[in-house]
DNA sequence: GGGGAGTCTGACAACGATGTCATAGCGCGG
DNA sequence: CCGCGCTATGACATCGTTGTCAGACTCCCC
């Protein structure tokens, strides 16, 4: 800036004037002043201007499990769109349910300055998110509420969600269904199976222990909670998944069996509707997640200081044939 | 820092080498300082770190499509990784294909200060990228080349990924072939249709004008290019889809129909296998163009300062079935 | 006791930008 | 010709850090 100042003739504060279009300077100078701005191929700091004025730096944190899945690369799009819309940036990360890679994440996003952040929470305390809270920093959870902190959050119906799947298929005559959950200290997974149970209970079914499979969602623990449904005595005739990876793996791994079981998934997914059966599933927007949790965010970054909220998002049933297979 | 400092009893200085880890402060004072530190909630203000440093940011720009399209979230993650492994953050934008939003996010990354660019080059020219290489910020394009601009770039195979599709139809009867790529203007789309076109003359394939079908990989355009290959006089046997978006699109159209066309498809995609026909797919990895691009990246940062190289991954065909679907 | 080496600390400037305030120059009415 | 008001400009301090350098102090040996 000193260098575009000294080229055109002027001080460093008019080319600060210029880049900014300040009023108050005269056209000619003014030319003079992009002219070396051009020559010299200048670009202004944001960095030292933000450290100057103060404010903002314009940028906002996502931390999320891992943007390659398809429901989270869904909401990171969102979240990119509306902070576009207020003009600003987004760091993202991928905290691979990591707790302590999510607090590093949240902590250098913080030292970053960043304006907001939006967490989608994975472990058992966030109370780590405290001080930056209170340092003024907002935050927003998304698809699970924090624990040990007060924060804005938006969530879908994972209870309700869960009840209707279980209606759906009790409805098709399946007494004997099994839930294919992740790993039980994981908000949403307790949450739908606390849907599951209710919506079993409703429907008057009762539930033995082994048809309930609660296991991080990989291929192999997938593979190994379907035998243990189905190879059984008494097996289900009837799987409900608990997201989009664990019904991904189940249809991979049922694909080898002779008969199928009836099945409806937590999560929409692309061709689900293209398949045979048709996946029946319980349908939420990903994108609409991310729009709300970053309108709030943003909300609050304008200064809203009312109490936090929850919000939580509706979800419905897709049927689509998978729920209907009876054995 | 300087409430830290007046806390603490020390200078300024003092703060900032313990906050560094600098040696040479004696264990008492350190402690002392530290305790100030937890009792004020203080954090280190990285950018005005940078700063006064003069050197990096620790951040890395992303400019690329769609984060929410599969293969771009894979590439996400993949370039993520890298850059957490060397201690870098990183910014991503969506530019929807559109030249001007591309050129926006680029110079906005530019003026955060980013130590390095990926790129998915948009639109037919990048010139405007080169003053940012030329003051130093390293940029490595991925997926397609710029135009315009000399710089690091890391394809996959289209054009042999197109013949192979070609010569597998070939191989299973087709004589017909139909092509449905995106629009031509689009570097991926213009190679693949090139070895699309190689593949037939190897395989001694006559290929009328109409059963090239270039266009962007909506619903409503692949339906229409669909229609326009299968409904005239002389119908295709068999499709080449020219990317993951337009094999999705015509699957769901195909879906429709009685009668199914064989189909290859460029990119692979989850669940290919599991659909009936299985689709056989061109593959190659997203994750793993992101990871060379990204560590392309990382050793110019690290000053390597070799002529601009243009790397080509491997693409493989992966027979699912579809391909040999005949009329 | 003088002096050199070593340890710990702080004053100050600087990174690149901008807010504040002062000032130079102009036109114009009285 | 004075002085007011307005426009256009610049000097300087400052944002939160850190590099440089100098100073104060201790210790130890001749």
């Amino acid at each position: 800036m000193t260098d575009v100042a000294r080229l055109a003739g002027v001080s460093v504060k008019t080319v600060s004037r210029v880049v900014n279009d300040e009023p108050g300077v005269h056209p000619d100078t003014a030319s003079q002043v992009l002219a070396a701005i051009d020559s010299l191929g200048f670009r202004r700091h944001i960095g030292a201007s933000n450290l100057r004025r103060g404010r903002s730096t314009g940028t906002v944190g996502l931390v999320l499990e891992d943007v390659s899945n398809p429901f989270y690369s869904g909401l990171t799009r969102a979240v990119e769109e509306v902070a576009r819309s207020h003009g600003c940036q987004v760091l993202t990360g991928s905290s691979d349910a990591d707790p302590t890679r999510e607090h590093q994440l949240a902590a250098e996003f913080c030292a970053r300055r960043v304006d907001g952040l939006i967490v989608v929470p994975t472990g058992d305390q966030h109370g780590y998110l405290a001080p930056e809270q209170h340092a003024g920093t907002p935050i927003v959870c998304a698809d699970r509420p924090p624990r040990g902190l007060t924060a804005d959050t938006v969530l879908v119906d994972n209870v309700g969600g869960a009840r209707a799947a279980v209606a759906h298929l009790a409805a098709h005559g399946h007494r004997r269904i099994a839930f294919l959950g992740d790993s039980s200290h994981i908000f949403t997974a307790g949450e739908r199976l606390r849907g599951f149970r209710e919506g079993c209970a409703l429907a008057g079914i009762e539930l033995p222990e082994h048809l309930i499979q609660m296991a991080a969602p990989t291929e192999a623990s997938i593979g190994d909670a379907l035998r243990a449904v189905l190879d059984g005595p008494s097996p289900a005739t009837a799987l409900f998944t608990g997201n989009n990876r664990a019904t991904v793996h189940a249809l991979r791994a049922l694909h080898e069996r002779d008969h199928r079981p009836a099945l409806v998934g937590f999560d929409d997914f692309e061709l689900a509707d293209l398949l045979r059966p048709a996946v029946t599933v319980i349908a939420h927007d990903p994108a609409e997640l991310g729009r709300a949790a970053a309108e709030r965010l943003f909300a609050r970054m304008r200064g809203d200081s009312t109490p936090a909220k929850q919000v939580v998002l509706p979800v419905r049933l897709v049927p689509r044939g998978s729920g209907e297979v009876s054995t």
